[in-house]
DNA sequence: GGCAGTTGAGTTACCCGTAACGTTACGCTA
DNA sequence: TAGCGTAACGTTACGGGTAACTCAACTGCC
């Protein structure tokens, strides 16, 4: 790139007002479309815009009025779980669709990382921030505080947010899912996971899924955090590291969907009929359930409405318009077939 | 959040450098450890920037230094898309580790979107921009070679770039499967998708596909070009709707692999044999194919490396290395068990 | 003819950090 | 003790846009 020599190229809005025999008030007054001009200066100045090629610097406006900019930071554990990818396009969607710009954070599920990421998008001035999970370390949280933003934390329900909130209350939906497979009459239970952090949502469900297995009679037999993503193979081999011992499992619950597709392909390749000879229970409601020839058991979470309602919130916060700080998105138990119903035995 | 009353409690270099009673150029030396300062001066600055919570606004660093900021623009078509989804991640984390930060901007595969998005990331100066797609709209390209930044556009491989290119043939990529299918022994053949842009790489890579099929002696009996999302259950249908017909389709070519699980799980559940009484193909090789029974005929494509590698090309070019400015980033075919090779038959 | 009101345009200060340069103070040498 | 070098720090200007204010020219009305 050649232009990069002349680096100082940007057309700045005086530039425009010389070309244009006017002053830079003049040109911004007209930029803005805030009166005071007559017509004739209107158009010789948007035509000088265009025959210039003027691209405003919004770093300057910012800077000048002591705004915030339309920058809103969005941290996302990771995208390789589906789940995160449609939470982001929810929020992005809609943040767009009123002229804010998502700057993404991938903080692989750790507090550090988030900790770092926070300082430097702060450092951006950015209007505010959507952070997934409850959990920040002390300095990060100490950084929010005092950042004056609006503060949105998403996935895991907060009922003393920083800020505001949205999400669902992970312990419940494990524990309903734990109370719908007792009620099954199962009493062994297996899990399979990936996450091997406390303070994340899926160790939260997990422990109130433990919580209604044992509070019901049951036995959560094994469990299995597993060190890698949570998708399709892991599901797969963590399925067979689980049933490998032969503990007499009768069913696993899983992380989500794709951890449960996984397993349900690694159980049917074995010649296990499911949910005859094993259970398998999903979280998520995907969309890969839509076209499997059993309805996948699960939970299902509105993911794109999770990542729109953060949006809205985030929106109504900065119009100052009044938001109900916390917001449960909820989420809805599907029975399915991949789990043996009472009723049919 | 009562903190908005008090906004203006952004803590300036200046207020750290009164505390400190040292001058602002001062704490702005110990700031950025370029010496020239007494070690008692750093730790007493050091000491006030801890105690009244300074971040660095970093709008201003950039507004000074005329540089540009470290943000890189990404556009994505959308993350329904399991395969964008991993070219972002594989981007973002690359450009993380660099500490450069990615804009989000999902332009929906529309020209307008992405136009009207590449103006606003603009005004925010930014290091660099990275574009999925090889087509812009008249003035977008406009802005982007006036930009004076570098630009890596990916997925489609572009031999005359505007500036950086990564990605692969999609044209080679759908004639390669096009010509092994015919080397399997079919000749009707259909088609899958959710593309109805004619700038789009599935669109090319389609062209490419039927190019093959035809001067193979083979027939293309049927395109469907859905208006949804390419993933599982419009696979589902799609399938239902071109076999609806009864054209007598002996294989099934798709947009990715998604489409095509869901279209062989409708084959599966009509009965029908796969590849014994159709074939399925897909493209992309998605994480999904590793836990199927079958292995799914397919085309691999490296999406996390993609997105790697489009970092990398922009990290170089702002470091001013040299880079190659076109890459292929290739393609793998796998034959697969879901279309019957010609040594079975 | 004088004055108020309107419209267009110019001036200045400011936002926060940085580069370039200017100033001060101190220690060392001759 | 004058002279000089240099470490340490202060001062100033700048960047692009905005807000608030001033100023000039022209209109219309009594």
């Amino acid at each position: 790139m050649k232009e990069k020599l002349i680096k100082n190229n940007k057309v700045s809005l005086l530039q425009v007002a010389r070309a244009a025999g006017v002053s830079k008030m003049t040109a911004s007054r007209v930029l803005r479309g805030e009166g005071g001009y007559s017509e004739q200066t209107r158009t010789l100045v948007m035509q000088k815009v265009d025959e210039l090629g003027y691209l405003p610097n919004r770093l300057a406006t910012v800077f000048a009025g002591d705004k915030t900019s339309t920058f809103v930071g969005v941290s996302i554990p990771d995208l390789g779980n589906e789940v995160f990818a449609h939470v982001l396009e929810g929020i992005d969607r809609k943040l767009g669709s009123f002229d804010y710009q998502s700057v993404l954070g991938l903080t692989q599920h750790t507090q550090e990382e988030e900790e770092s990421w926070i300082r430097t998008v702060l450092s951006w001035q950015p209007a505010g921030l959507i952070l997934t999970g409850r959990y920040h370390s002390k300095r990060a949280t100490e950084m929010l505080r005092n950042a004056g933003i609006p503060i949105v934390e998403i996935w895991d329900l907060n009922s003393s947010p920083l800020d505001l909130s949205v999400g669902i209350n992970h312990f419940d939906s494990g524990f309903d899912m734990g109370r719908f497979l007792i009620g099954c009459g199962y009493s062994k239970i297996g899990y399979v996971g990936t996450s091997h952090d406390t303070a994340s949502a899926a160790t939260t469900r997990l422990d109130g899924f433990c919580k209604a297995v044992e509070g019901g009679g049951g036995q959560v037999a094994k469990q299995l955090c597993l060190h890698d993503t949570a998708t399709y193979y892991p599901g797969y081999y963590g399925t067979e590291q689980l049933l490998a011992a032969g503990s007499g499992i009768e069913c696993i619950f899983y992380q989500n969907d794709a951890m449960a597709f996984g397993g349900l392909q690694y159980c049917t390749a074995q010649g296990m009929r499911v949910p005859q000879d094993i259970g398998i229970a999903g979280w998520g409601d995907l969309p890969i359930a839509s076209v499997l020839d059993q309805r996948l058991t699960s939970m299902h979470v509105p993911h794109l409405k999770l990542g729109q309602t953060a949006a809205e919130m985030m929106i109504a916060r900065l119009s100052n318009e009044p938001v109900d700080p916390c917001k449960d998105i909820g989420f809805r138990l599907i029975p399915g077939s991949t789990v043996s119903h009472p009723t049919n035995r």
